[in-house]
DNA sequence: TATTGTTATACTCTATAACTATA
DNA sequence: TATAGTTATAGAGTATAACAATA
């Protein structure tokens, strides 16, 4: 870690929330939803799945932070509309794994074309200036990534 | 509106939104909710209210997108904790309108220090990198509240 | 007649507790 | 004995419908 966080950097961090929490990111999630026909706790797992890495259930009720009764019914749900499988896992027959159908990989296509679309404001930019913009967030976002690998480890 | 959205522009909203649902800003609202005691529609709802700008409970529904009754059962228990009061709106009497007491403010002074306290990764930045992408952000969402405000007029 | 807010009610989302199977 | 997942149940959170008061 080089430095400290400035003003600068506070202001910074206020203005995305602005943009996520006032702006027009505010309705995106509840829209995608409507738009896809699933809750939102549905779309969170779905971003979180792919076809061909099997996901343990067990480390999705981590990663949100949930308990696990509540990722069985998750899945459950998924399963019935046709979007996700479990499979057994390889080595521990105790661990089911989760992965995604056909059909849910299609649907989560969708959803990742809908939520990565950034708000019209970006434009408001340089075509220069959201490449600066683009460096100076994955600075931030690769440092975050650290430190967060980071906490988890020394838990 | 002078340009258009760049691959560049959806990386970098890409990896805002990987900072906040991916990394350290995930855990933050649940965060919160904890240390200060209440539910995350009421931190929410606290952060949109203030001790002299009185807010209609209609003009709250309609920036949640929820229903009438929600805002009626949230503004119950804000009363109930002592951080909201109803007061009568002067000159339409159908009209009640929401304000925050001491106790409340107090309260939004804390959760607003602890939400926009930016994740630690933000001092991977030098401060003058900081200040560059405060300038950025600023501009896009300058930009999405003259967006808004124009799409919200032609409804 | 249309709008604001409340009440009563029902539905969805999420957690707790008790249980089964495997390690 | 400890861990992964399921079932049954209970509790939040949120919406719908019917209603009272005011415009």
């Amino acid at each position: 870690m080089v430095g400290v966080t400035t003003q600068a950097g506070r202001e910074a961090w206020r203005t995305i929330l602005r943009l996520m929490f006032d702006g027009e990111g505010h309705g995106r999630m509840p829209e995608v939803c409507r738009a896809i026909g699933v809750p939102a706790s549905m779309v969170k797992t779905l971003m979180h799945l792919s076809p061909d890495e099997p996901k343990a259930m067990r480390d999705l009720a981590e990663h949100y932070g949930c308990d696990a009764s509540y990722i069985t019914a998750l899945v459950d749900d998924l399963e019935q509309r046709g979007f996700a499988e479990r499979r057994p896992h390889p080595s521990d027959r105790r661990i089911r794994t989760v992965v995604l159908t056909p059909a849910g990989a299609e649907v989560k296509e969708r959803l990742t074309e809908m939520l990565w679309t950034p708000p019209p404001a970006f434009s408001a930019l340089s075509a220069t200036e959201q490449r600066e913009l683009r460096d100076l967030l994955r600075k931030v976002a690769n440092a975050d990534t650290v430190l967060t690998a980071r906490a988890a480890a020394g838990r």
